[in-house]
RNA sequence: GGUCCGUUCGUCUAGGGGUUAGGACGCCAGGUUUUCAUCCUGGUAACAGGGGUUCGAUUCCCCUACGGACUACCA
């Protein structure tokens, strides 16, 4: 069977998108264009109860941030549309009918409140209500009823939700792209809900006739989904569809901690889940990372090219991304390595690119901004120190605004009794230099050093100190060279008098 | 509880019947930079346990333990 390549992602529009949707989406994107194939967006919205505004939205732009865009989806209505299930609504009741037509799905006129009271009921006996072939003749359904009252109740208004009917005593062989085989009794089964008494389909019924009716190929999804993967196996069987093949991803766990990755991990422990902010939950985008940076941590996340290489640019992905490299078993989350990916993209950039990221930092801390060639050449200066833009202004305020007090520490190690009259001297010297660049400077300040038998280290330290504010920073006189010669002297005179 | 899935350094992972079990992040140390950081070099640290199979098992099989998912008229 050659059949062309699509797959989809399909979240459900009750919130944002975290990073583990995120990679779902990534490892099917992957996986369609290395093959050539279609990358589908489909939303789960048959639960008008969890609907969430703007969430719809959310998934959107975050998916388009990260750069993983799809190629059909709302708003990009190809010819399998629409691709929201509330606006197919229409289409799935025949399909739950048909099954019970065929003898393999059923009405069934349980009460919330009945099942509700059989769960506890059992529960309290530390037993588990499984709706199935043990205990569904006992129970309120058009298989323990007569006709004539199975026609009754369907012709009031009686609510009603059709069951597939599982079979007994079978042995499932299904097969996952990751997993490999795995076998299920069909006894430990329960009868799943496939159309609600709402009007919607359930979630199983609405993805496979979906997934069929979109001719998709692949399913590449959530480990949690494993368990349900019986359940669609048989309703492919059922209507005699052929099944797409299944993958299913290993789950995202907790930095620290029990279980799997959840939405409010981030605000507990300080890093985001969320490629986009939401609320009051940060997110990727708004805390500095680039969606390279998102993309490659994501990837290596589950899967491994096998080679050493961890850095990968999406097209590299692209062409090295295969679902055999995927790993079985659950990764932890690890918030300092995204860093050093960040850290890694941040030196990639170009300085006119991060300059203009962090002209709109400055743009907030100075009256009026520097030129572009100005700012350009600061990030030149200090961004191997910079794991994000938003480092800059940390590493590199000097150049913008004198330094109004001197760190502690540096004082008390690099202002010693004669350095008010070095730095005077060294007024006199710099007010004599015509070129003032680095390197001229440089050259006049240490031969002057030479010529007056100091040391290096009684003079260049101190000088960092009064135009820094710190003993940190690039070489000082690239420094000196950017602030021009009024403001090194400025600087100078200022600290003779606050530190004298 | 039941069903299913999993288990290599702290974390992400490579490997696979005989290896000094490799890499990356983190951490530590040294070097460079008369600063800080970057960078470079080195170091730290792992096959969950018990049984088999085998000349030999971390690798294959079984059991145990542990971890995870699922167990809704949610997806």
């Amino acid at each position: 069977m050659s059949q062309k390549v699509r797959v989809r992602f399909a979240p459900s529009p009750t919130g944002p998108l975290h990073i583990g949707g995120v990679r779902t989406a990534l490892f099917n994107y992957l996986f369609a264009k290395k093959l050539g194939g279609d990358f589908i967006l489909r939303i789960e919205d048959t639960d008008q109860n969890r609907y969430v505004e703007g969430a719809e939205k959310y998934i959107i732009d975050a998916l388009n941030w990260c750069t993983i865009p799809f190629d059909e989806g709302p708003g990009k209505e190809g010819k399998f549309g629409p691709y929201k299930q509330s606006e197919r609504k229409h289409l799935y009741k025949k399909y739950a009918e048909e099954l019970v037509e065929k003898g393999m799905a059923y009405y069934a006129f349980d009460t919330s409140e009945k099942l509700d009271f059989h769960r506890k009921d059992h529960e309290a006996k530390g037993k588990t209500f499984i709706y199935n072939w043990h205990n569904r003749l006992k129970l309120d359904n058009s298989l323990s009823l007569s006709e004539e009252e199975i026609a009754a109740r369907l012709a009031t208004d009686e609510a009603y939700v059709i069951r597939f009917k599982t079979p007994q005593d079978e042995t499932l062989i299904l097969n996952d792209f990751i997993r490999g085989t795995i076998k299920i009794d069909t006894n430990v089964l329960d009868d799943k809900v496939l159309f609600k008494s709402d009007g919607m389909p359930t979630y199983h019924l609405a993805n496979i006739v979906d997934d069929h009716l979109m001719e998709i190929s692949h399913v590449i999804r959530g480990e949690e989904w494993l368990p349900s993967l019986a359940l669609h196996q048989q309703l492919y069987d059922a209507f005699g569809w052929q099944a797409p093949q299944f993958a299913h991803l290993p789950l995202i766990m907790k930095p620290v901690g029990k279980g799997k990755l959840s939405k409010r991990d981030g605000k507990k422990m300080g890093f985001p889940v969320f490629p986009l902010s939401w609320n009051e939950s940060i997110g990727y985008k708004e805390g500095g990372y680039f969606p390279e940076t998102v993309i490659n941590f994501l990837a290596l996340l589950g899967w491994n090219p096998g080679t050493e290489q961890e850095l990968f640019s999406l097209t590299e992905l692209v062409e090295t991304f295969s679902l055999e490299r995927v790993n079985k078993s659950g990764a932890r989350f690890d918030p300092e390595k995204t860093k050093w990916y960040n850290q890694h993209y941040l030196q990639q950039k170009s300085d006119t690119e991060l300059a203009n990221l962090y002209a709109t930092i400055l743009k907030d801390k100075l009256e009026t901004l520097p030129t572009n060639e100005y700012i350009s050449t600061v990030v030149s200066l200090v961004k191997e120190r910079a794991t994000f833009v938003s480092d800059f202004w940390n590493l590199s305020h000097y150049f913008f605004v004198a330094p109004s007090s001197y760190a502690e520490k540096a004082v008390k190690k690099q202002w010693k009794e004669g350095s008010d009259a070095i730095l005077k001297q060294i007024i006199t010297v710099l007010e004599g230099i015509e070129d003032f660049s680095s390197e001229n400077t440089e050259a006049i300040v240490k031969q002057w050093i030479t010529d007056k038998e100091l040391s290096f280290g009684k003079v260049i330290p101190p000088l960092r100190l009064v135009l820094v504010g710190d003993m940190k920073g690039p070489h000082v006189f690239d420094i000196m060279a950017l602030i021009g010669k009024e403001a090194c002297i400025s600087r100078i005179q200022k600290a003779i008098t606050i530190l004298s």
